[in-house]
DNA sequence: TTCATTTGTTTACGCGCGTCAAAATTATAT
DNA sequence: ATATAATTTTGACGCGCGTAAACAAATGAA
């Protein structure tokens, strides 16, 4: 490893015996030269560890290879693990991802779309917030910018959207739960922030339809991001209350029934399919938690690597073809069912 | 809002009526301009939404404006909480922060910091891996790049640390503990990944050394960053061997204990200061779900803002002072212990 | 009003690289 | 070997802005 004296693509080049627009070729794309000027391209690369100016190389290029990862809470360990695995991707497929969080905050999602214009990026992979979305903005960020949804859609905005099918969350939940017990009512925030809980919602209903049985929705007040507090809030009121109309509760998600199991453990309430416990409960997510709680969660999980895979061969595809697909493409991922002491 | 044709600071300057030169002075620092031209760039700025090319401006700074955050996993709601905080003070700061996770693994942290010393930026943030950070590289960097190390020191490297004090943790953890019922054993990972679990460790020791009372390592096997587990499994192996030499246990961190609890509950072991219970269980870290596990924990808090302050804090005097402060400093805040039901 | 000080303007250069067109070279196929 | 296609070189320009120096204008206190 020699000194590192060389200051631009310039002398690199010189040192290389090849000339420059060809090195400025390679960093583009090392597959577009010919393989034994790559060869010798890659040997000086490692004899002198030149890297060049990311600014100047963005500043004139039509696109640069940076992408955008937008989630709208990166202290829930879902998107912390999805961002993961998505940035993973990106930087094997020669990209350089950032990653921002909206914190649950809706002037935040439009202040990052707004760094994100900046950025030129080839691409946006996009969590929305939801229902705190300013849809009109993110509309318009989709216009100028190329990027697919996740997690939560928006209809007819961005160039696809990827995501999991809460049909097949909650159906196999209940089906599970009504099938080995008695059927479910479920238990959900009366104003969700994600668009997932509505879904969620009409799901159980058509579902208990099918099944023949009486659906009880148990609705409970807060808002926010803080799930676990309203969730075991919620719950305790609940409880206390004697509203509770079934002894089969299935949350919208996992961290609702985290609040929901403190609850219960507080009220001396004990939560299983153990012959002394009195309550039943299911969730859906397979929340990186929910395999440690008390007892473990019975619920329903992503799969978080085809979601997280699809999305961003998604967005690949979108950049190589221009910035358009033939149609807004939208791909649901079933569910798995995590059977755990919970119910 | 009149129409975006703006192209570059030149035209932009033109509509304003100033020169490029102090437009460009603007940008760099709004209060390094005259209060007058200041407001009629900001009232241009408000007609013509135009925003400097961020590549062109960052090419010929000496300084950039971008702040680089790095936490060692993100996964860990404890770190996805203290860069929700910094970052927040960054962009009020007027810098652009970008947040990094090495996902607890070596090779991620290298690349990253290889990543942000071609960012060229005006500072950076590092919560090292630990015992799994390569020393030399880090150091190398911290020489290039003014750098606050935080939550994970290293001796002698960056311009300073900031993390909490880990005997105010264990300290204010034993002692209530020990006055409040039997002394507890310490449980914690054979060979932890963070520095700060041996820190807890010698505290533990000197704390039932001046209690005078005789300590107890309750040492589990494990590597990698899935405390949970790794504390689920050790109980498990450590409850069913009956090799706890105390009714009561310190946890080194929470999600071990988090783990410890679901061991428990496993075994049909109850926890808490209830008569009924066998263990009492506490803990360090105060992490987001640890009032939600069953029963809730009793743990010593970080001083989540103040840790995340006085590290920007630290840093913006460093990226002022020019990249020199006199000595390197080292911070460290009090825990609070918060009584909850597991103790 | 006067003079010193702060602030802004003018002019000009350079940063490091993208990109283009035409020419030269190399690889591949016939 | 020759024709054709693919790749590289040469030479040159421009991107959008930072920055420096010399000068002009505004400010503010005496």
């Amino acid at each position: 490893m020699s000194q590192n004296n060389i200051r631009n693509m310039d002398e690199f080049a010189a040192l290389c015996g090849i000339s420059r627009p060809t090195i400025s070729k390679y960093f583009f794309d090392p597959n577009s030269v010919r393989q034994s000027t790559r060869d010798r391209i890659e040997a000086a690369l490692k004899e002198y560890d030149y890297r060049p100016n990311i600014y100047a190389m963005n500043q004139n290029r039509r696109l640069t290879k940076n992408i955008g990862i937008v989630v709208p809470y990166l202290a829930d360990p879902f998107f912390a693990e999805i961002a993961r695995v998505i940035e993973r991707r990106c930087i094997d497929a020669g990209f350089t991802p950032t990653l921002f969080s909206s914190h649950g905050d809706q002037s935040q999602e439009i202040a990052i779309l707004d760094t994100l214009r900046s950025l030129r990026p080839a691409g946006v992979l996009l969590a929305p917030l939801g229902r705190a979305s300013d849809k009109a903005q993110i509309e318009e960020f989709c216009r100028d910018v190329q990027t697919i949804l996740f997690d939560s859609n928006i209809e007819g905005v961005g160039a696809a959207f990827v995501g999991s099918d809460n049909f097949s969350f909650v159906s196999q939940t209940v089906e599970y739960l009504s099938r080995t017990g008695s059927s479910p009512c479920f238990f959900e925030m009366r104003d969700p922030a994600n668009p997932n809980a509505n879904k969620r919602r009409h799901a159980y209903l058509e579902m208990m339809r099918r099944l023949n049985l009486e659906p009880h929705l148990v609705k409970i007040d807060g808002a926010g991001w803080g799930f676990e507090e309203i969730g075991r809030v919620g719950a305790l009121k609940v409880l206390k209350e004697g509203l509770l109309p079934t002894d089969t509760v299935l949350c919208s998600n996992d961290r609702l029934a985290i609040g929901f199991l403190s609850a219960c453990h507080e009220l001396g309430i004990r939560v299983g399919r153990d012959e002394d416990c009195t309550i039943r409960l299911a969730s859906h997510d397979d929340h990186p938690y929910s395999r440690f709680t008390c007892p473990s969660l019975t619920t329903a999980a992503h799969d978080y690597e085809a979601v997280s895979d699809h999305a961003v061969e998604t967005l690949f595809r979108l950049i190589d073809a221009g910035g358009k697909l033939e149609t807004r493409e939208e791909t649901l991922f079933a569910a798995r069912l995590i059977m755990r002491g919970s119910a």
